[in-house]
DNA sequence: CTGAAAGCGCTTACAG
DNA sequence: CTGAAAGCGCTTACAG
């Protein structure tokens, strides 16, 4: 029903061969061949068949992109990710595979072995992901959108949680604030193992702990009524603190609400830094200081990456683990201690 | 590299036909047979290419998911659709190759005419969508998630919006409510053809006027601080108002901190009627009496009618518009008129 | 119950 | 500068 190139090559008075040539640049073609044959592939409206390709040449031009939605957590902060690896991969040639099997392992499987994709880009990666084995037995590269206890042979980009903290306590510090609150994010991704919990929390701790600061740090809750009580219990714990680190999504998303009820204003009564990216904070309208989180760079960072492996499995080298460096952005939220 | 059909032939010693029967189950197969082609498949591993699979049998087992992610809009719903349309097109053997390039137009003719997918999902449906007339000219068939003026040649699926304004209307009348606040999506939504705004709007104002009622519709904001000087707006233009409607995703979210900041509560100083998904309600924990959008059913059946079109476009039938019934979810935010 | 062969629509050495 | 032919890995009539 659709033209082929055999059509077009017909139309045309060439070869079928001379055909691809033209539409793929590989070889030089006379001027008035080409002319022929582009006349001929727009009087019959052609396209070349991506199955057919993908055969020929063994690439499909399409990235797999492989995500977990979870029922217990703030489905919002996935989608920050999603809309830059699209870009990045379409500004690249490749078309998006979006795979959200809750057969995480199988899902894997199923798509590198039939050769639907080109290559792999995991999100919300946990720290002993159970798809990092059946990517190691496919032939495709991967890219890891976050942390993994053993990442060996596949490129990982993150943010440098660490570094985050260190950010935040820093900035507090300055300000002279000498008992902070931390809000994590639940407890249950801890057991899932998201590592950007701990990471996070412990050289917040440590660095704390340098200043002489008293920093408690408690799990935050990602659906009300669990995320006002998380934060009255951490108050609680803490009357004297000064200052509050969120690194929690549906907390910060909260925040506005909960500080007005217990009639607490930022940064006079308590400065407030969050953990989020610059999106985000303007989908909810946040008017927090914040350690960025920047998944646009990182979702970019990562395609890129991943599409020259792809195109030069020798010439990308060894495998990185990459933390990107954050930033601060002052939004006024934060003041000197009271 | 990888095991081909003609590598378990070899290895079960038998035709590569039998092996394809066999995978197909399409014709009948020795049990004696199938066993050593089973134990040579699993001996090498073997997945059948897609590509190759696709070009033979001219079907990709991938549909194609269009969506566009709107600066100015809230994205946070969107996603409940795109979940519900990736798990049954997977419980039907079908992939999703996910679609946000900016140039609507040609992600369509590119993806279609190119035999990357075997029917199409829309998403985030306008009134006029330009998106319809390269679908046209697409040989896949498709479906809309949402409402166009001329929808003819596709099934579309959506809320049926009127119903769901009478729905409101109808359960704040019988509670006395003469004075009432519509907001509604923001005007940027009208002009690109978002036609659940004046769908509700219209039925609403309709409804309401039988009733005696007095309706007044107000544009919300998807940002800050639009939602909160809408909102004040709004009341500020209907001081009496003893009810309030949001057809708004971005300020129903806000909603609770903004009646806290006015110290208004509901239902005793207002009722409120939101319009959103149980999911939406769950994610921002609102507390609001709902006519619930039902996105998850949307999408299922959307599918499921592309599916069925797929696999007999005769059988299927005339393409049809349908507009699901909504109904209320009272989460006790509403009362009798003060 | 099974096999040999053609065909799906491309790409790319090989030849000239 | 261009063509004829092989090959990518499947499926499916056609034959027996």
């Amino acid at each position: 029903m659709a033209a082929t190139i055999g059509d077009v090559a017909r139309a045309a008075g060439v070869s079928r061969s001379t055909v691809s040539y033209a539409l793929s640049g590989k070889r030089m073609i006379s001027d008035e061949t080409r002319e022929r044959i582009q006349a001929a592939i727009d009087e019959l409206g052609f396209t070349p068949n991506a199955g057919a390709r993908a055969l020929a040449t063994a690439q499909t031009n399409v990235l797999g992109l492989y995500l977990q939605f979870q029922e217990d957590e703030f489905a919002p902060a996935m989608l920050q990710y999603v809309l830059p690896v699209s870009t990045t991969a379409r500004e690249h040639g490749f078309d998006l595979l979006m795979v959200t099997d809750t057969d995480l392992v199988g899902a894997v499987t199923r798509t590198t072995s039939s050769y639907m994709v080109d290559g792999v880009v995991l999100l919300d990666v946990t720290y002993d992901d159970v798809r990092l084995e059946p990517l190691r037995r496919a032939s495709q590269p991967a890219v890891l959108i976050g942390y993994a206890r053993d990442a060996e042979g596949f490129d990982s980009f993150d943010l440098d949680f660490g570094e985050a903290a260190r950010l935040a306590i820093d900035h507090l510090a300055d300000l002279g604030h000498r008992d902070i609150i931390l809000m994590t994010p639940p407890e249950h991704v801890v057991a899932r193992g998201g590592s950007y919990v701990w990471r996070f929390r412990d050289a917040a701790v440590e660095r704390a702990a340098r200043y002489g600061i008293h920093l408690t740090a408690h799990y935050g809750d990602s659906r009300q009524p669990g995320i006002r009580e998380s934060l009255d219990a951490a108050f609680a714990a803490s009357p004297a603190a000064t200052a509050l680190i969120v690194h929690n999504d549906a907390t910060i998303a909260a925040l506005p609400s909960y500080l007005n009820d217990r009639g607490l204003r930022s940064p006079d009564d308590l400065s407030v830094v969050g953990v989020f990216s610059r999106e985000f904070g303007q989908t909810f309208s946040l008017p927090y200081t914040a350690v960025e989180t920047s998944p646009d760079r990182l979702g970019q960072l990562a395609v890129q990456q991943l599409i020259r492996r792809i195109a030069d499995p020798a010439e990308a080298g060894v495998p990185v683990v990459r933390l990107i460096e954050p930033s601060l952005t002052d939004r006024g939220s934060t003041g000197p201690a009271a």
